[in-house]
DNA sequence: AAGATGGGGCAGCCATATTGACGTATCTAA
DNA sequence: TTAGATACGTCAATATGGCTGCCCCATCTT
């Protein structure tokens, strides 16, 4: 038991500090990135379906996008169906951006998966699915249908 | 690979959230559970490990140190053979929070565990041990001495 | 006796989150 | 067509948990 909360803790962490010196030299912090990377996963993404995800305020995702839009990382477009909505977007730029933060994440969770084998791998997917709520679930399993 | 990220980031997410609840009846956040945590793990813990284990800097553990050593649920004794070291250790008050706080966690993490069976959990433990770098494994090697 | 180490502390800064309230544009349904 | 709900933006104020740089003392080691 303890080991699963330490090792999720060790785990988490040290994944993410892979990642903070290529925000750094951007300026940003993992906030900026945690925007990215669904933005990137779900193109046309709303305000709404990421605060969702994210599980923020929508003052603190504000301030985070608007670097993003400064930064000229992210766009915006009025929604289709509904004029309300924003469609979030990665501008070419961003995209370049996220694919080399990313490229950082897969680089040690490769390596990870590598050693474990891939029985592993099914293994710590089924567990860490179990620790998400079942309210939250849908919106998980959502993201997923074009991996 | 993103399937991975993404069920780390929301796995790791939730669970903490699980017990936010209990810190803030305290005026406690998460970097005080963090240290509770890591000291119930390990009595008499001395201040450079924990430092460590936390990966942030003297200044930020001082803080939550003297909240908790406040609230009367961390306590510290001079080293035995190093008397310049601290060892810190849980009042009894501090172990009876931190149990009613671990078992929130035990309760997500279980049913996690039951869902995903004995095999995956072993999985689970593995790909996460990957993603520890290598300076860092003899530290939650240690911790696992005596489980 | 000199230097290294463990720990404490000050001042100031930054990033990221929060709440609550209010405004505008747009959609939906009576 | 109008009333209410929804999507989004934004204000101000606040809290938390990090950081750096610098200096201090006590204690251990050589």
């Amino acid at each position: 038991m303890r080991r699963g909360v330490e090792l999720l803790f060790f785990g988490y962490t040290r994944l993410t500090r892979a990642i903070d010196d290529g925000l750094a030299e951007h300026g940003l912090g993992r906030a900026h990135h945690r925007a990215l990377y669904f933005i990137a996963r779900q193109p046309d993404l709303t305000i709404s379906e990421l605060l969702k995800i994210l599980a923020i305020t929508k003052q603190s995702l504000g301030r985070v996008l608007t670097d993003l839009a400064e930064k000229a990382l992210v766009e915006t477009r009025t929604g289709v169906v509904d004029r309300r909505q924003k469609l979030l977007r990665l501008t070419a730029e961003g995209v370049r951006f996220e694919a080399q933060l990313f490229d950082a994440l897969r680089t040690s969770l490769a390596s990870a998966y590598a050693a474990a084998g891939q029985e592993s791998v099914t293994g710590f997917w089924r567990v860490l699915e179990g620790l998400i709520p079942a309210e939250d679930k849908a919106m998980v399993i959502a993201l997923q249908k074009d991996i």
